[in-house]
DNA sequence: CTCTGTGCAAAGCGTTTGCAAACGA
DNA sequence: TCGTTTGCAAACGCTTTGCACAGAG
């Protein structure tokens, strides 16, 4: 968190806007952060923001690698900044999204199911869904 | 493969049409199909299916437990029959996805993260994404 | 100053809905 | 026969697009 979004734009030959630096601000700040999320939290302190302009930065972030869509069963897809590996604890129930990191053994099986299939991986994606603690009432 | 679709649908209090065994056999047949791909394939020998029900069905049987939705990052759902957890290796170049069944120490793992979190697991979905070994020139 | 990015409104599509007719049990 | 399911067409809502203006570098 706090990271120079500026500079992320920039190494990514993207300008540092305003629009781009608070959906930024939002992802990072949250962990995961839905289309609507970004939008309705960046227009409180930017009304005259548009949908569309987060709808194509958004997409123009993914290409770039700046973020990783995380699609969710019967939701629509949260976004995270890109990261290390790590596991997604979904809540069914609050719909909020936590990260744990791999542990030791983790990408070890990962990698030798691929080599096992010849699979050339590229990027990973582990999702518990289930109740978090804070909704086991 | 070869399962008696129609028990599988009474079991769930679905009446057995023609249309529903059609679906559930294209996906049983391919593994995992989308929308799309359903209808593309079951229009052929059921010109008169409507694109409505397949999305009423696929919706149906999802709620009943009959089939899950496996959702892919940049692209459209597939469904799947419901089967015991397992690996997907999802191609990114072709879109086919092929199913690997856990290790040993997988179920383990994905315990153990859930137990320190006190997170009540329920579904667990593990998507590798890559070049599959047909696409690897 | 130049080129990229934004906002708006319209267009585009995938998905859902309502209803009469057809069908399964 | 009765309740469920289907097909059609319309409605919906999310996403994308085109374009003139604004803004970053």
């Amino acid at each position: 968190m706090m990271i120079d979004y500026a500079s992320l734009l920039k190494k990514s030959d993207l300008k540092a806007t305003f629009q781009r630096i608070s959906i930024l601000k939002d992802i990072d700040t949250k962990g995961h952060s839905s289309i609507d999320d970004i939008y309705d939290e960046v227009v409180k302190v930017y009304p005259s923001l548009s949908l569309a302009t987060v709808y194509k930065n958004i997409i123009l972030m993914v290409e770039k690698s700046v973020l990783v869509e995380v699609p969710i069963v019967g939701k629509k897809s949260k976004y995270e900044l890109i990261k290390d590996d790590h596991i997604h604890l979904i809540c069914t129930q609050c719909e909020e999204v936590e990260d744990r990191p791999y542990n030791r053994n983790t990408d070890t099986i990962f990698n030798t199911i691929s080599q096992e299939q010849n699979f050339q991986l590229e990027k990973q994606q582990i999702n518990l869904y289930g109740i978090c603690s804070v909704c086991q009432v």
